[in-house]
DNA sequence: CTACAGTGTGAAAGCGCTTTCATAGACGAA
DNA sequence: TTCGTCTATGAAAGCGCTTTCACACTGTAG
């Protein structure tokens, strides 16, 4: 319980060389005689030294761990994503550090200070409300992986996921089974993916002929309680519609339940289709029918670029297509 | 875009002190003249001065970084206790550093090494498997503070939440509504918070005079999958009964389909609550009812806890007791 | 045989801060 | 007045590692 912390030093002595040789090795910042390598690596398993990251982060500037702006540690949607980037990065013997921006640039900004200040060797964004040219501006300071946007800039990978696509097949869906009057639930139109799920609701619309009402298109912000009360209003208003389309699958619970609580079944009365495909859309009653977006592969993708930008290799991100689970709470339109 | 790093050095000079004072002054370690600590922190203000944590961590031992061993980093229910944390820590200046061991003693063996490597100063621990000695141990070295279990020792915290109490009222509500058959389903054995669920139900029971049906007891392992299991093998193996209790709201939730699939429906057929109170338990289709555990504060307390063990000061630990949170997923027993 | 690139290696200087350790005053006691 | 005891402060030694820098060597060319 005392094993007294071992240090380069002892394992360079016992090795019988040089500090520096043994940081090269460690390194392979240089090229070092293979006997010397030889007695540094068995000084180093007998003496079970581990390399004290914090003392690396203060001589090199390399401290191991990586900056991951989420915006809420317990959201049920980027959590999937954060699982990926912690195994990613693990793997290769980095930390994350995750801190937490709200939903609020100010504050996402104060997040970057401490990150910077604890001196971490990147930073991956998972969406955010900051600029563009504040992330620009950081990638000249550090590798920056940026999910939600598609931005080009030295030092910085964009991690795009095709919003509009996955809101067209989802409306597609919908048209397909005969529904013509589809309400839209959409996303506060400051996130630029609310705004591209919107466009494909409307592109899908549009390209099957159908017109869309305006008045049977609102804003949620994405929660529950915002789909609830979409779903209250147009009810309350007398609006008639056979299927909704929310642009996230929170909302779509919300709207369930509204719609439950009115009567109207789910699917037989009216079709519902959310995105995202959160772990509980499946649990859910009926089970959703939703947009799956590769959230656990986006994170895994965010930190294997990190890597590689790390690295000084061309990092070659991909992000899966966006598909549609469809599963229980859609159904043909019934006629009659 | 270069605010070259300001060093306490450079304050010293500034401010026409040594290092040493000004690393004082920041620390509180000593005693300094009124004048001396005004120039210094004017020139700390001037130059926009920030204590480089690794640097400090070097020197000092300090990192201002606390572990955080959680169980996935996804977790819906761990989730709320990890915002309170990052809350209260961050508002000390503390910053959270989370690891996962996934429900796995050897996984999250590694994942302390991993803290301990990095330096943390302190290491909370959210329930999981490690054994009481192991923590014991880690106490002797770093506060501690775990959830989820009690236990004394010098230099550990332990928050329990009082599972058994929790259980005991969720089955009395059930109970009190008139049911007599109840089925349960329970989480994993080894988690001595699933032991002390199924202690409290069986007490209840027994309480109320009420024989509990070992063929209506089951281990759902906590998930979806596992509810939805108990109830399909109960409803194929012919058994009957009006409530449902499930020691967690995922398993809730997977026993709610099973249902529905079913054609039980809920609460009119068959009662059913759950535990936790996850935030998506009011959304779910009827509401559920549920027991109410304050994870939020849990994460709040157990960081107030570390930052009182940190400062010496005696800490001063208070754990919300369980509540009931009916919501629509019970209602009397149907006679006839 | 001298001169000049390479190579592998060690010495030593930091990285930015904390923490002894030592010292110059200030002050009360003798 | 002299001595001893504090008290505030500075000098300097690290914390454990990386990274110049310089130095022996080798080897090859002139």
């Amino acid at each position: 319980m005392a094993p007294r912390t071992v240090t380069l030093e002892q394992v360079a002595r016992h090795a019988g060389v040089s500090p520096s040789t043994v940081s090269r090795i460690l390194n392979g910042t240089a090229v070092v005689s293979d006997d010397k390598k030889q007695a540094v690596e068995d000084a180093i398993r007998t003496l079970g030294f581990v390399p004290n990251p914090v003392a690396r982060g203060l001589a090199g500037g390399r401290t191991l761990s990586i900056g991951v702006v989420t915006q809420a540690i317990d959201s049920p949607f980027y959590g999937a994503a954060l699982r990926g980037i912690e195994d990613t990065l693990g793997a290769a013997g980095y930390s994350p550090l995750f801190v937490s921006g709200h939903w609020n640039a100010e504050e996402e900004a104060r997040c970057i200070d401490v990150l910077r200040t604890r001196r971490v060797d990147g930073v991956i964004v998972l969406t955010g409300r900051l600029s563009d040219a504040a992330l620009r501006a950081l990638a000249r300071q550090l590798p920056v992986v940026v999910t939600g946007r598609s931005l080009k800039a030295p030092g910085l990978l964009s991690l795009d996921f095709d919003n509009e696509r996955g809101a067209r097949i989802a409306t597609a869906h919908l048209l397909a089974q005969g529904h013509r009057s589809v309400a839209f639930i959409g996303g506060d139109p400051l996130h630029p993916d609310a705004r591209e799920r919107e466009a494909g609701f409307v592109a899908a619309m549009a390209e099957a002929g159908v017109p869309v009402d305006p008045a049977l298109m609102t804003v949620g912000h994405y929660q529950e309680a915002g789909g609830r009360q979409a779903v209250e209003q147009w009810l309350d208003g007398g609006r008639r519609f056979s299927a909704v389309f929310a642009a996230n699958d929170q909302m779509a619970f919300g709207a369930a339940l509204a719609l439950h609580r009115r009567g109207l079944r789910v699917p037989q009365e009216v079709s519902l289709v959310g995105f995202d495909d959160l772990a509980s859309a499946s649990y859910t009653i009926p089970p959703l029918t939703t947009v799956h977006q590769p959230v656990l592969d986006l994170g895994r993708a965010a930190a294997a670029g990190m890597l590689d930008l790390l690295a000084g290799r061309e990092p070659e991100a991909v992000v899966p297509p966006p598909t549609l689970v469809v599963r229980e709470s859609t159904a043909p339109l019934r006629t009659g």
